[in-house]
RNA sequence: CGGAAAGUAGCUUAAUUUGGUAGAGCACUUGGUUCGGGACCAAGAGGUCGUGGGUUCAAAUCCCAUCUUUCCGACCA
């Protein structure tokens, strides 16, 4: 990609705000703009960092057996009817609906209705189990109140599974293998997971837990010593030490640490909840009807975006001038920068690293190189390479914008450099 | 929905207290000089002061209403 071709302006930063000032970048250069309260456009670059995200996600979760399918997302109202959720969602505010002179349809907040449906006709035999459906997708909720930009929106992208087990003992091995694939997700893109006993909410079931990554800007306050944790909002419930003891086999809490979380999944062990409620069901062995025991799992994949964005930001001089993304999830590896003499170099450098598909900006703009540089940094480019005068002919110097470490190579060195990176990550 | 703030150019904002021709920095356009860490000079363009009403000779400024946004609470991925 070209920076003349993208459609890219530079902006420089002014005061940025101080809960999320990595967010308030995207604001501020005009990667992401905002429509109202919780609604954003993502330009090009976050949308390809939102691309990576999803395909790590998805690549672990295809490595336990998860079948990715999609589900409408206006869904009739009689389907929220049948598992009696309706009226809550409704009272609450939260879901949102679309009225025809005839119908009414629902903006699918979640879909453990719809795929339970799915199911139905289809999962009809104990021979067929276990079985796990996945998607990536829109969701729509009327947050009473938004907030930090991608953390909480209005409509927002979420990755969501639900699995189908014939008893409690197998639903707790699906439960178990969903939750190890998501540590290994987000290890994938730097994150370090935490998972913390949560409260169920009305999604139901019998034990939840969230996926947490400790942030400063984090929503949540979590009780934490390296191994077990919990929700502090779980204390809040009836009968708590109990629940954490049946549940989790959390029995003290008072040496566990209070930290700042930002919840990016929340996975829940769902029972027979919606099969009993929908009377959604299939034969067992000994030719009895019996319903599904069901998880439902759920990632913000708008919140990652937001949280890769806060924890990776880097600075000069003290202030914050951009991000420095794992090449897990960067938009592009490289940023290539030359000066006049060596512009036509840097050309077929470009094209060289796209004919290796290795994803590559070059900015072919007039820009000082002091600019090009900045830019590159607040679109999150791990690595600039740039074609200058301090190289020789056939030299590039590439710099770690995560600690701005710089090193001199042979541009067929970098070639063969980012190549290797780019089979090792796909 | 309860509590608190704020809406002035694409962004950050000044002028509001004390009513009197809306000003700046960045970004943008043109010309010139620069060209390895957000260059400089000159010229230029860009505003229904969120919206509606009221008071007044006169309203960005005072009053009322309304919309929107942000923050704290309940809710959530």
């Amino acid at each position: 990609m070209k920076v003349s071709k993208m459609g890219l302006k530079s902006v420089k930063l002014t005061e940025l705000d101080k809960m999320y000032p990595g967010q308030d970048i995207l604001l501020q250069t005009g990667q992401i703009k905002q429509y109202g309260s919780g609604l954003y456009a993502y330009d090009n670059v976050v949308l390809r960092v939102e691309d990576r995200v999803e395909e790590i996600i998805k690549k672990h979760m295809d490595k336990i057996g998860g079948i990715e399918v999609e589900m409408p997302l206006l869904q009739p109202s009689e389907l929220w009817k049948s598992s009696n959720r309706y009226d809550k969602y409704i009272n609450d505010g939260v879901m949102l609906t679309v009225k025809t002179d005839k119908n009414e349809f629902c903006l699918a907040p979640t879909a453990e209705e719809a795929v339970t449906k799915f199911a139905e006709n289809r999962i009809t035999s104990y021979k067929q189990l276990p079985v796990s459906f996945y998607q990536i997708g829109k969701k729509f909720r009327n947050e009473i109140r938004n907030r930090g930009y991608l953390y909480r929106g209005k409509e927002f992208l979420m990755f969501d599974l639900y699995s189908f087990d014939k008893n409690e003992e197998d639903l707790n091995k699906t439960y178990d293998l969903v939750k190890q694939a998501y540590f290994d997700a987000f290890k994938e893109m730097n994150l370090s997971l935490v998972s913390v006993a949560a409260d169920n909410g009305s999604i139901g079931g019998t034990r939840s837990e969230e996926m947490m990554v400790l942030s400063e800007s984090g929503e949540d306050t979590i009780l934490y010593d390296g191994k077990v944790g919990l929700n502090t909002e779980v204390l809040e419930k009836e009968n708590y030490q109990e629940y954490l003891k049946k549940e989790y086999n959390i029995t003290d809490i008072s040496n566990l640490s209070k930290l700042k979380a930002i919840e990016l999944g929340h996975i829940f062990a769902l029972g027979t909840k919606y099969s009993e409620s929908m009377n959604i069901k299939y034969v067992a062995e000994d030719n009895s009807i019996k319903p599904f025991y069901m998880g439902c799992y759920g990632i913000g994949v708008s919140r990652v975006l937001g949280v890769l964005y806060e924890n990776n930001v880097i600075k000069a001089n003290d202030e914050i001038v951009g991000f420095s993304l794992p090449l897990s999830v960067a938009p592009y590896y490289l940023y290539i920068i030359s000066n006049k003499e060596r512009e036509a170099e840097a050309l077929k450098l470009y094209e060289q690293f796209l004919a290796a598909k290795v994803p590559v900006i070059l900015d072919d703009t007039n820009d000082s190189i002091g600019k090009k540089i900045r830019n590159a940094k607040v679109l999150g480019i791990p690595y600039i390479a740039i074609l200058g005068n301090s190289t020789n002919e056939n030299e590039v110097e590439l710099e770690y914008t995560k600690d701005d470490s710089k090193e001199v190579i042979s541009v067929d060195d970098a070639i063969s450099k980012f190549k290797e990176i780019k089979n090792s990550i796909c």
